[in-house]
DNA sequence: AATAGCCCCTGACCGC
DNA sequence: TGCGGTCAGGGGCTAT
């Protein structure tokens, strides 16, 4: 599923099956997700409570009372089922509709609040993983990611310090996690938009020659922290429409004003949103707003 | 070191 | 209906 928002929107929606729960039983239903299931990865789950639950990035960290933390990454079609006493819900629901097929059920958590939690992901490109919570600053996957474009500390002058110098295109850099953490395809695609940034410009125009920032890397910014505060506000009210009618799609792409709308008209100047492709993905922005 | 491309995998959709 | 090609929210690995 996910880009930052997506995640978060899980996150909040798994926090009252799970969060001060003891996992009673995991079941894992298959030896690999996207890399192999450690060998005592089930083992290590049984028993343990769920002290807290977390989000960096794209990920998911379940924090374990045995001071293991559990992380969850849902690649490009994970998505978690919580089925309780009072029905089956599913946080999170986006712009493609979830599997339904059970035989992507991978993972289960039997928690002692009595719900199950599924994961369930048919291109098996998300993963799990649990280590020690002293490993939290070497782990590998964490390691290395840039900051959360919703905190404190991401503002215009450390995205033009990330920025400076690279050749590479504006879009390809705020892809890049070591930039900033969280955003995907979607989310970069509007953000540059709402800043009038065409994604083909250099990263590096962010900065200027003393690596400050730029009039653009402050719209960014803005931009950036707008979309997805806007995207995760969107994510928790269609999770209510959602309980109704199964198999429908969310709600924050009817706030699309680029992305996955080629040939439709920028809502800004009526002109037409143009798609190409971009370090091997789709691009949606329009030329005539986006300089 | 930085960057671009390939690849993992399944399913939906489109044109023939 | 069936078949092949294309595309999809991510990111790790490899080759320049």
């Amino acid at each position: 599923m996910p880009e930052l928002p997506e995640v978060e929107t899980v996150r909040r929606g798994l926090q009252p099956a799970m969060e001060g729960f003891r996992i009673d039983r995991a079941v894992a239903h298959r030896e690999n997700l996207r890399f192999p299931l450690q060998k005592d990865f089930a083992a290590r789950l049984t028993g343990q409570t769920v002290t807290g639950l977390g989000r960096r990035a794209k990920y998911l960290l379940a924090d374990l009372s045995s001071g293991d933390v559990l992380l969850m990454h849902l690649g490009m079609s994970g998505s978690f089922r919580v089925i309780g006493a009072d029905g089956e819900t599913t946080p999170g629901e986006f712009h493609y509709p979830r599997s339904e097929d059970r035989t992507h059920d991978h993972v289960v958590f039997e928690m002692a609040s009595g719900a199950r939690v599924v994961f369930n992901d048919p291109r098996r490109f998300g993963f799990m993983k649990v280590f020690p919570r002293s490993e939290i600053e070497t782990e590998p996957h964490l390691k290395g990611l840039g900051p959360e474009p919703l905190g404190n500390a991401f503002d215009a002058s450390l995205l033009a310090k990330a920025c400076a110098g690279k050749q590479t295109s504006l879009k390809a850099a705020l892809l890049d996690q070591r930039v900033v953490a969280g955003l995907g395809n979607i989310y970069v695609c509007e953000a540059l938009f709402r800043a009038h940034l065409s994604p083909k410009r250099k990263a590096s125009t962010l900065a200027n020659r003393k690596e400050e920032p730029t009039d653009h890397a402050v719209r960014l910014t803005e931009a950036i922290r707008e979309v997805l505060g806007e995207a995760i506000k969107a994510g928790g009210s269609s999770l209510r429409d959602h309980r109704q009618t199964s198999g429908e799609l969310g709600y924050f792409q009817h706030a699309f004003k680029v992305y996955d709308r080629e040939g439709k008209p920028c809502p800004t100047c009526g002109g037409t949103v143009q798609r190409f492709v971009q370090n091997g993905r789709s691009t949606f922005w329009c030329p005539k707003c986006q300089k």
